[in-house]
RNA sequence: GGGGGGUUAGUUCAGCUGGUUAGAACGCCGGCCUGUCACGCCGGAGGUCAGGGGUUCAAGUCCCCUACCCCUCGCCA
């Protein structure tokens, strides 16, 4: 009986901890069948469990039962042996033309085997609908649809596990620093502006709802106030808005907050906390402190806040030079957009040189070609060094599905002739010299244009950017390619011009604090709401924003003076935040805190591809959840209970 | 809400300009095999071509609608 082998025999080891020097011992080993290798008298089997393989061998001359028993498993049965560790022994090479150690060198166990004299089979297992295996490609879809099959495979839960070391490294990097580690309500009260909460109707009070927090962002303010000092949380928040590889509805945060500090005391502590991290998961030490950028900068220069700073092609603004020249200049739609107020962008794409490639793009490009391509004389293609005219073509067609009008271009030939370019037909050779002069551009590149209005001009050109590094293989795919460029993006404006409300709006919460030298700009006769920054930062690595925070107000005269320039009354204030207003007023330190994408970090830290793979159960774009079947149905009863009606509209 | 890509065997894919019996690899089943390790060899089974509608003598292939998956703009810190 299984259950009586469980309960008489103890696991000696795990399947990852076997090695030479354990030879000649009785072991206990349980595990999954990962794959097996019927000779028709010896059988071996690789047996799986978390920690890694071990090849078991059956021996009908050992144990004649066993290896009958062995006959029948299949993959994926589970079952336990005793055994008795023993050497691989010799194996002919024909390339060396003698006997020589039969070691496995792609496992940590490989050294060894164990010889099986009883086996237990616990449970069979039907035929899986893939193989539990890293070297399989099988649809995400799929796998998610049987997670807790896909979350066998080894590489799976060496990523979960890498997740379940950082928390740990997180507690006690937090505990060692003097942080408290506090729990706050994930059902609290809606309150507008930010992210669409996700709703939880109240059965005890017909007719109102709960918001799921979308971060623990008051709570942790009023820890502060209540004096906790140093606060930090690994939690759960709930945001209602669409998905991207980055973004999933439910995620985790490492919420921090700290009391007497000044931004730079925040960057210290999560600078360390990285290195920390880093140091743990890969044995590196991260070079601290991180670069600082400002927020106008790295908008001219790579068009977002969260720039990959892994390579060049940086943006040039070219708005000063085309109002220099007027519509003289002979560009009309360039110089319309001057006047309209809007911005223009070049950016150069020169020839890659060798050795400029990502080593690890063309490593697996290499391998990819000679799966496909057996023959051992085919020529592997060199990495590419441009585009050629029908990529550029797609490029146009990339841009446009942003909102692009089309992708004005010029290839420099190398006499120095504007090619592919008809904007430029008409320019005046003097204003093509101060582009060239502006961007730095060369016979041999392409410049790149965007113009219009600003926040698309930005967005198209970042994007665009990082497209043509993954292209141009500059970059992996996915995956730090050996750089991790972290970054803090500071002193944003606090305030954003809304054009569809002709108001100015918050661009962060509204417990941002202004920068001293800003207030005068606040309100009086040098009220200017675009020259007030602000103590916000974003902490960025490689293109991902992985965290964001600020210093908060905490003086309730400041705070007034800016929900007034934001046209937020009073009344408005008191019915959304006006518990934290009245907690203002009783004594509150200053203080300012961060959040941390928990599972961003570990995507990032991992190289994998998307947050579903570090999250055990995630969601698809949709929302939902393939395994479970959520969101589903539920019955009239319970709506009934919930004082709800549901009216879904008609298909 | 918009743009792009996708859905063919259990899995990953091929399937040309519409043409008569829809293929491959892996997996699965059976047989053989005492040093394999993504074992090997021989044989076999396995298909609602996502669903619905249309065009046609004829549809996996062309057209329309729907569903689902992925990337992305908007949205989202």
């Amino acid at each position: 009986m299984a259950s009586d082998f469980i309960s008489k025999t103890k696991r000696s080891h795990s399947c990852g901890a076997l090695r030479a020097s354990h030879i000649g011992e009785q072991v206990v080993l349980f595990g999954w069948v990962h794959n097996r290798r019927d000779h028709g008298g010896l059988i071996f089997i690789d047996l799986r469990d978390r920690e890694g393989l071990t090849q078991i061998v059956f021996d009908p001359a050992v144990s004649r039962e066993a290896h009958a028993t062995a006959e029948a498993l299949r993959a994926e049965w589970v079952f336990g042996i005793r055994g008795k560790v023993r050497s691989r022994g010799l194996q002919f090479s024909k390339k060396e033309n003698k006997e020589v150690p039969a070691t496995n060198p792609n496992l940590a166990t490989g050294e060894i085997e164990v010889e099986v004299t009883e086996i237990q089979v616990f449970n069979k297992a039907e035929t899986p609908p893939f193989e539990v295996s890293d070297h399989i490609d099988v649809s995400e879809e799929r796998r998610l649809a049987f997670r807790y099959l896909d979350l066998r495979r080894p590489a799976l839960q060496k990523v979960i596990m890498t997740r379940s070391k950082m928390n740990a490294a997180t507690r006690s990097y937090f505990v060692d620093n003097g942080f408290l580690e506090l729990e706050t309500p994930f059902m609290g009260r809606y309150t507008p502006g930010g992210a669409r909460n996700f709703l939880v109707p109240s059965r005890l009070n017909p007719g109102k709802f709960y918001a799921l927090a979308e971060s623990p962002q008051l709570y942790k303010q009023l820890f502060m106030v209540a004096g906790f000092d140093r606060y930090f949380q690994i939690v759960k928040c709930f945001r209602d808005e669409d998905l991207r590889l980055d973004r999933q509805p439910e995620f985790t945060q490492i919420d921090v907050e700290m009391s007497f500090v000044a931004q730079e005391d925040v960057f210290g502590i999560i600078e360390g906390l990285l290195k920390r991290l880093w140091k743990e998961v890969h044995g590196l030490d991260v070079p601290t402190p991180f670069k600082r950028l400002d927020f106008d900068e790295s908008m001219r220069r790579y068009g977002n806040d969260k720039p990959d700073t892994r390579f060049g092609m940086e943006h040039t603004v070219l708005n000063g030079l085309i109002e220099k020249f007027g519509v003289e200049g002979g560009v009309a739609p360039m110089w319309e957009t001057v006047q309209q107020k809007g911005l223009i962008k070049a950016l150069v794409v020169s020839p890659v040189a060798d050795g400029q490639h990502d080593p690890g793009v063309v490593k697996a490009k290499e391998e990819a070609f000679r799966r496909a391509n057996p023959n051992p004389t085919a020529k592997v293609p060199p990495p590419p060094k441009e585009l050629s005219r029908k990529e550029i073509e797609e490029l146009e067609q990339y841009v446009m599905g942003m909102g692009a009008k089309g992708l004005a271009r010029a290839k420099l030939a190398e006499n120095g002739d504007w090619t592919q370019a008809p904007l430029f037909k008409n320019a005046k050779p003097e204003l093509k010299a101060a582009i060239l002069e502006a961007t730095g551009a060369k016979p041999g590149d392409l410049i790149l244009f965007q113009f219009g209005p600003e926040p698309k001009v930005h967005t198209i050109m970042a994007n665009l950017r990082v497209h043509l590094a993954k292209k141009l293989w500059l970059i992996p795919e996915f995956g730090a390619g050996g750089k991790w460029n972290f970054l803090w993006v500071v002193n944003p404006p606090l305030f954003e011009y809304d054009e569809e409300s002709k108001t100015w709006a918050a661009a962060h919460h509204a417990f941002t604090r202004p920068m001293d030298e800003c207030l005068k700009y606040l309100d009086g006769p040098e009220q200017d709401l675009s020259k007030v920054y602000c103590y916000r930062y974003d902490v960025v690595l490689n293109g991902f924003e992985i965290g964001g925070g600020s210093i908060r107000l905490h003086d309730p005269a400041v705070q007034a003076k800016v929900f007034k320039a934001m046209g937020i009354t009073e009344e408005d204030a008191r019915s959304k935040f006006g518990f934290l207003l009245d907690a203002l007023k009783f004594g509150a330190p200053p203080h300012g805190g961060i959040a941390l994408g928990m599972d961003r970090l570990s995507f990032l830290i991992t190289e994998t591809e998307s947050l579903r793979d570090v999250i055990p159960f995630p969601k698809t774009q949709k929302g939902t959840d393939l395994m479970t079947g959520a969101p589903g149905d539920v019955d009239e009863k319970q709506l009934r209970e919930l004082y709800v009606k549901s009216a879904p509209p008609a298909k």
